[in-house]
RNA sequence: GUGGAUAUAGCUCAGUUGGUUAGAGCGCCAGAUUGUGGCUCUGGAGGCCGUGGGUUCGACCCCCACUAUUCACCCCA
C-alpha cells in the first residue's frame, strides 16, 4: 500500500513534533555547556566503513544493514549507528591536528532491518557524542555525567546506570584464553550460537540469556578480575570519578555491548518502563577504532541515546513537554473589505513577531470565534465596517472574557503591554 | 530468524446462535432569529468491516492463505 509507511518507520506529526524540537533544544544546550560541537555526516556511507568500524561479526552488520549498490556499482549502506561515520570524518578531515580532545555530538536517524517491537524501529533516532584524543578516565566520567545531567534536566527519575570494563586487546586476549579453557569441557552444554561465539568472541557467551549457557558460565572467570594493570587503574579512576560527582552506578560484569569496537569502559542507562528495550542509552570507550579505520592510533569514547525510547520513558513518567508558542491574537473579519484589512493587520503583527491568525475559510463570525478558541488564541478582535471607519475595535481576552476598546493602530502596543 | 495476539469511521471501541439500510463516543463541518468562542441541543459528512479465496440460500461474524499491526525471544538505541 502506498498510503502506509514502510515497516518500522513512522510519521512524526505536529502532535508529537514539538516534543522532538524540545529535545533538540535541550540537547544543543547540554552540549554547549559541555563543550561539544555538532557534526553532521551523511545518512549513507561505503559499506566497508561499517564492516570495519562496527565489526564484521556483529548482528548489525551481518543481518541488519540496509545495503544496496548505487548506479556506479558501489556498495552503499544506510548508517546503522552514528560512531563509524564520525570516526571516518575525524580521519578524513585531519581532526587529529585540531586542539585535543575533539568533542563532537550528533542528532541523527539511523537504520537497522530488525523485527519491530516496542521502542525498536527500523528508522530510529539517536543523540550521540564522540570524544577523541583523551585516554584517561576523566573524559569517561565527563561523558557519563553529561547523560546524567541530561536526564536530571528533563526531570527523569530512576534511570539505572550500569558500568563495566571489558579490557584492552592485551588483557582481553589473555582473558579470552582463560575463559575458553574454562568453557572447553562444557562446550556441548552451550547453545548453538554460543558454540559459534566460542571462537569468534567468547566474551559474549557470558552475556547469553539461554538457561543452559548461564548454568555453565556461573563460575566462569570474570573479565573484571583479569584486567591488566592499566585497565584496572582506568576502571578505578572511572569509579572514583563518578563517586566524586555523586553519581550512583552499579557494576554489572555482564555488560558486553554488541558492537565489536568497545574497549575498557562500557556503560548503559536502563529503565524498566520501556518494555523489553530498556536500554535508553549505551556507550563506551573505543581506543582501537580510529586506527582500525585507517587513522593514527587515537583513543575515543562515546555513547548513543535512543530518542524514541527516551520519549517513551518520559511519557511513562508523566513528564509534560511545553508546546509551541500559542496564537496571541485572532482577527475575525466580517465582509470583504474587513478581510483585506485583516490580512494587512495580521501580516504587520507577524512581521513584529506576534503570532496572529485570520480566517482563511470564509467562515461566519461565530465559526471564526470558535476557531479562535480551538487555536488557543489569547486575544481576539472583530473587524467590521464600523471598526475600520473609526479605527477602533474591541480587544477581547479569550480566557477571562474581558473586553477593552482600543485604537487599531496601537494594536501591537496593546498586546505587548498585556503580556 | 522463532513464537503469541490483533485487524470495523480520522481516533477509541460496540456489533446478538451467521439474517435484510453496520452503530456509539470523541474529533471534523453546519445550524439553534440577522456582529462574539467554551456548556447544551439539532443536523451533516465520513466505512470495499485489512486483502484474496472458501463454506452457506445468506458472512463483519465460521475456515484457509496473504498482508499489516503489536508483544515477547534474539539483538540493540
Amino acid at each position: 500500500m502506498i498510503t502506509q509507511t514502510p515497516k518500522g518507520t513512522r510519521d512524526i506529526l505536529p502532535s508529537e513534533s514539538y516534543k522532538w524540537q524540545f529535545l533538540e533544544r535541550q540537547i544543543a544546550d547540554l552540549c554547549a555547556d559541555f563543550g561539544y560541537k555538532e557534526i553532521r555526516t551523511p545518512v549513507f556511507e561505503h559499506t566497508e566503513l561499517f564492516q570495519r568500524g562496527v565489526g564484521d561479526t556483529t548482528d548489525i552488520v551481518q543481518k541488519e544493514m540496509y545495503t544496496f549498490l548505487d548506479k556506479g556499482n558501489r556498495s552503499i549502506s544506510l548508517r546503522p549507528e552514528g560512531t563509524a561515520g564520525v570516526v571516518r570524518s575525524y580521519i578524513e578531515n585531519g581532526m587529529a591536528s585540531l586542539p585535543q580532545p575533539v568533542k563532537l555530538y550528533y542528532n541523527i536517524s539511523a537504520y537497522r532491518y530488525e523485527k519491530m517491537q516496542k521502542g525498536r524501529y527500523r528508522e530510529f533516532h539517536q543523540f550521540g557524542v564522540e570524544a577523541f584524543g583523551s585516554k584517561g578516565p576523566s573524559i569517561d566520567v565527563e561523558i557519563i555525567s553529561m547523560i546524567k545531567l541530561f536526564f536530571d534536566r528533563l526531570g527523569l527519575k530512576n534511570i539505572g546506570l550500569n558500568i563495566n570494563s571489558i579490557g584492552c586487546p592485551v588483557c582481553r586476549k589473555q582473558y579470552n584464553d582463560k575463559l575458553k579453557e574454562y568453557l572447553r569441557p562444557s562446550l556441548g552444554d552451550l547453545c548453538g550460537v554460543c558454540n559459534d561465539r566460542f571462537n569468534k568472541n567468547p566474551l559474549r557467551i557470558i552475556d547469553c540469556k539461554e538457561e543452559k549457557c548461564r548454568k555453565v558460565t556461573v563460575g566462569a572467570p570474570s573479565i573484571l578480575e583479569n584486567l591488566c594493570e592499566e585497565c584496572k587503574n582506568h576502571f578505578e579512576g572511572l569509579k572514583s570519578g563518578l563517586d566524586n560527582l555523586g553519581i550512583k552506578y552499579n557494576v554489572d560484569k555482564n555488560i558486553v555491548r554488541g558492537l565489536d569496537y568497545y574497549t575498557k569502559s562500557v556503560f548503559e542507562f536502563i529503565s524498566d518502563n520501556v518494555g523489553a528495550q530498556g536500554t535508553i542509552c549505551g556507550g563506551g570507550r573505543y581506543d582501537g577504532l580510529v586506527e582500525s579505520c585507517g587513522g593514527n592510533p587515537t583513543p575515543g569514547i562515546g555513547f548513543g541515546l535512543g530518542i524514541e525510547r527516551l520519549l517513551l520513558e518520559m511519557e511513562s513518567q508523566g513528564i509534560v513537554i511545553p508546546e509551541q508558542k500559542e496564537i496571541e491574537i485572532y482577527i475575525a473579519a466580517i465582509g470583504e473589505e474587513a478581510d483585506i484589512y485583516a490580512q494587512k493587520l495580521v501580516f504587520d503583527l507577524r512581521s513584529k513577531g506576534i503570532a496572529a491568525e485570520k480566517d482563511l475559510m470564509n467562515k461566519s463570525l461565530k465559526a471564526q470565534m470558535k476557531y479562535a478558541d480551538k487555536l488557543g488564541a489569547k486575544y481576539s478582535i472583530v473587524l467590521g465596517e464600523d471598526e475600520i471607519k473609526n479605527s477602533k475595535a474591541t480587544l477581547k481576552n479569550m480566557k477571562k472574557s474581558e473586553q477593552a476598546e482600543i485604537a487599531l493602530d496601537s494594536l501591537y502596543e496593546e498586546i505587548i503591554n498585556r503580556r
